[in-house]
DNA sequence: TATAATACCGAACACTGTTCGGAGAAAATC
DNA sequence: GATTTTCTCCGAACAGTGTTCGGTATTATA
């Protein structure tokens, strides 16, 4: 064989997990079975505990991989931007992230559902920790203003509840209808902001 | 007999659903089982066929139920107050539910996820319709300007994605998180409404 | 009292996630 | 290069799931 024995390891696992992500955006979280992802990725389904301690560490390491990417999608604003308008931005890019790869939107959520929140810390404060940066500079620049003991972390919160109801109501109650969301998004998150001044 | 078979069959309606609700609290949606609702209630699994078509009839039939008791938890506030101290309430209402009835706010969001929006008009518009009237009223009223082409159906929508993240972000990711949340959930209600003026 | 409708169950079917023991292949040791 | 150890992978089985079907009591209707 050419490639060594841990190159192969992560290969397999990165297949079943490619898998696995697919088979969710394919038929929904409550579809995935473990016996049709080992049959795509061509094992039995005993084959597969060898990569995975269960089908809920599989959804884990998902569940971790889209917080991941959640946060970048965050993170990945213009950084010469006025704070208010990189808070916007950011917000918008969430919302969007969360609608445009749904299957690791709903991973996430239905994971946290039942277990305690995700555990490393970077990972856990994740998008929070982004959005708290954003708002703090905000504040000290003068763009925002913290009144009524409404501190930074409370901000953070508000908002992030905002957007993550944004993204929810979109892939469920909403899921029909049709509108101009971003539209209609930007002109929310304005609103809020411009109540903080 | 006493009762009549209409009686007795909605009887067996009414002690099925209180189960399986009572198991979706104590056991978590994931592992309601048709069978343990069965063993609880004293009938064969089969039996429950001849009050429900599947679980899934029962999962929907809460949902809807859930649906109504939230939207009239939104609808019970006094009416003499001023709009916008009526809008803030019956957000702070609608979020108050979610957390106390985590249950039906599980299974109304598990539902829709995969399928369709509640059917009946009046279910299905529920909540969002009794926000859309209390914030037509405060437009009316002048409490509240929607500028920018921010009409009431879009403030509507983006107050319903503050609170409902509200809920969600508490039974999920914080929900070993401890604070305020009341009082913070005020302030960012008031924030946004601010934010209308 | 005879007949029709309802209520309920046992058994079975096709699934599910997971465990265990045992093969066969690859790597490490000698 | 031969031998031992480690790693892969699978078949079979277990306990659990939702659901269907045929049959049997029980209840209501005629």
């Amino acid at each position: 064989m050419k490639n060594t024995r841990q190159e192969r390891q992560a290969d397999t696992r990165k297949a079943i997990l490619q898998t696995a992500l697919g088979l969710v955006a394919e038929k929904g979280l409550d579809k995935l079975s473990l016996r049709e992802i080992a049959r795509r990725v061509g094992y039995s389904p005993a084959g597969l505990y060898e990569y995975f301690d269960s089908k809920e560490d599989i959804l884990w390491t998902l569940a971790k991989e889209g917080d991941s990417r959640l946060r970048r999608a965050a993170l990945n604003i213009r950084p010469e931007l006025p704070s208010t308008e990189r808070l916007i931005q950011a917000c918008l890019a969430y919302v969007d992230f969360s609608v445009h790869n749904a299957e690791y939107f709903i991973i996430i959520n239905s994971l946290t559902t039942h277990r305690a929140s995700l555990e490393e810390p970077a990972s856990s404060e994740s998008s929070y920790s982004v959005f708290l940066k954003i708002i703090e500079a905000a504040i000290d620049e003068g763009e925002i203003i913290s009144r009524d003991n409404f501190c930074a972390e409370e901000i953070t919160y508000s908002l992030w509840a905002l957007i993550h109801g944004m993204g929810m109501l979109r892939l469920t109650q909403l899921r029909n209808f049709n509108a101009d969301f971003e539209s209609i998004n930007r002109k929310a998150i304005e609103t809020f902001i411009i109540g903080l001044k």
